[in-house]
RNA sequence: GGCCCUAUCGUCUAUCGGCUAGGACAUAGCCUUCUCAAGGCUAGAAGCGCGGUUCGACCCCGCGUAGGGUCACCA
């Protein structure tokens, strides 16, 4: 229907306030997948004209953050390009340079209040019910720019503006969003409002992907690019991502997790990718595991959602699993093995060939090992278990049948001329059919939870296999004291 | 309060005027299984309200309602 857009870049443009969330993350990703669907640019740039706000090593947290889930970036502050620097901050005589241009054309003032004054009109027109515009207050002669006062904008003509916005289609709002807004701070570092558009000019950024918070200044937006006579890029506006009570945007405030919590948690990056991108898009069919190569081919503007999406963990758990099933067994299994190293618990050769699979069933995603060691189950393998009677008979049978179905079965384990139980499949097959013959439940159940103790577990075979003969024996025959 | 926006199962969503409203997560039940998990099957579960346009509205329009965003020398 639309050709394809020529030349296309994209950026993310963080402050380095902290870390990033799972909203920043999903911002990064549409304006990513935007930019690798059409070949064009991804841009990173660092926002930070808020000094008062900055936190120490967010810029690097951020960019490690993105790089987990490898939305790499063409030009940024390590990846230089032909807009050095990347770094707002470092980027002041550009903004200086613009101001002038407006302050040449008559559209920028000094602004001659006090912070205490503007409070006061602010609180007035709180006290009014109105919305505060400060262009109410300006004065009858434009004051001139010594550098120390805040720089203002002069809105020149109070109009309603109209543009298209990628995702929500035609929007507009009247002159009442229009306002003298600041364009450089008293400290000499600009707002945001007038840094990024400075920058988006300078960049030839041609689609600029943002959160749904910054419709409402849209037109103040457009005023400047008018007022500086250049043509505004795309806008693609991207829906909020809702805290998982449905009620509000998340944000830091509302104690959004860092999002390298995620990669903490286990979760795998193609799976942060696929569930971020599908919080807010769906391209169509019945298919909902993409992987990234995937999703830049489905990914469209034009399947964006406008209203809000809420966050479920369960969702996200359920996708990861999906995605760790893609896996090969050797990476599993290095997964696994790592994790648990770091548990203090070493799994070497057989071992960890027979005990990772069991783990991989029962977990969603690699930090669910911590919990399940943490919680005792896999102490059937390492500990020897305590019992309560009762759990060693399986439902009706009772505590003499049970004992009795255990002894033969140690007979069973005992007679095994194989020490190390190397091939469990031979006693197997011999257990299997004494069980089948005395009701497969009745000699299963008690000898499995002989031999791990738990009600939960991993099935006898692969118990004995583990934990070897002596093991194995020492348990059943505990087991069966037990039940004297 | 002004302005802007949004509205389908509990949740994420499909439908681009023809719907017996589809899928997924979650929930419940059943099957399989030595238990749990996994897997398979099944079930319940939705178009915010009122008008209008139309042969026909979940889809288009208006009003109402609800929710979100925004109104900083924050981004």
């Amino acid at each position: 229907m639309k050709e394809k857009p020529q030349n296309i870049t994209t950026r993310f443009a963080p402050s380095p306030t902290g870390f990033l969330h799972v909203g920043g993350v999903r911002t990064a990703l549409y304006a990513w997948l935007l930019a690798r669907k059409n070949n064009g640019k991804f841009i990173l740039r660092i926002e930070d004209t808020d000094k008062a706000r900055e936190v120490e090593g967010s810029i690097e947290h951020i960019q490690k953050s993105l790089k987990w889930v490898g939305l790499n970036w063409d030009e940024g502050p390590d990846a230089p390009g032909p807009h050095d620097p990347y770094i707002q901050s470092q980027r002041l005589h550009l903004y200086k340079k613009f101001a002038e241009k407006l302050i040449a054309k008559g559209l920028a003032y000094a602004d001659p209040y006090t912070e205490e004054e503007i409070e006061k009109f602010r609180k007035q027109a709180e006290a009014d019910k109105k919305p505060f515009l400060y262009r109410e207050h300006r004065p009858e002669t434009l004051p001139e720019w010594d550098g120390h006062q805040p720089l203002r904008f002069k809105v020149s003509e109070l109009k309603t503006y109209t543009w298209t916005d990628l995702v929500w289609g035609e929007l507009s709002a009247g002159p009442e969003a229009l306002d003298d807004f600041i364009l450089i701070k008293s400290d000499g570092y600009p707002t945001y409002n007038f840094a990024h558009i400075v920058d988006d000019i300078d960049m030839g950024v041609t689609h600029v992907v943002r959160g749904q918070e910054f419709i409402s200044s849209t037109p103040k937006f457009l005023s400047v690019y008018e007022a500086l006579g250049v043509q505004p890029p795309h806008f693609v506006t991207t829906p909020p991502i809702m805290g998982a009570d449905g009620k509000r945007k998340l944000g830091k405030r509302d104690g959004a997790k860092d999002f390298m919590d995620y990669e903490k948690e286990g979760y795998l990056p193609d799976t942060m990718i696929n569930f971020l991108a599908f919080l807010g898009f769906n391209p169509g069919g019945e298919k909902e595991i993409f992987t990234r190569e995937e999703l830049i081919e489905a990914f469209d503007l034009n399947k964006v959602q406008r209203s809000g999406a809420q966050w479920s963990d369960d969702k996200l758990d359920w996708m990861n699993k999906e995605h760790m099933k893609m896996l090969s067994e050797k990476e599993r299994n290095e997964k696994i093995v790592e994790r648990l190293k770091i548990l203090g618990i070493d799994l070497e050769g057989v071992m960890s060939e027979k005990l990772c699979p069991i783990i991989f069933d029962r977990i969603s995603k690699w930090g669910d090992i911590d919990t399940f060691v943490a919680e005792g189950e896999l102490d059937y393998f390492f500990n020897a278990p305590e019992y309560e009677k009762e759990k060693l008979i399986w439902k009706d049978s009772n505590l003499a049948e049970a004992k009795k179905h255990l002894e033969y079965v140690t007979e069973i384990l005992e007679k095994s001329s194989d020490k190390n139980f190397d091939s469990v499949e031979k006693i197997k097959t011999l257990i299997f059919d004494y069980a089948t013959l005395q009701g497969r439940g009745n000699v299963l159940w008690p000898l499995r939870v002989a031999l791990s103790g738990k009600e939960k577990s991993p099935d006898p075979f692969t118990l004995i296999y583990i934990l070897g003969k002596m093991e194995t024996l020492a348990r059943a025959e505990k087991a069966i004291k037990k039940l004297d």
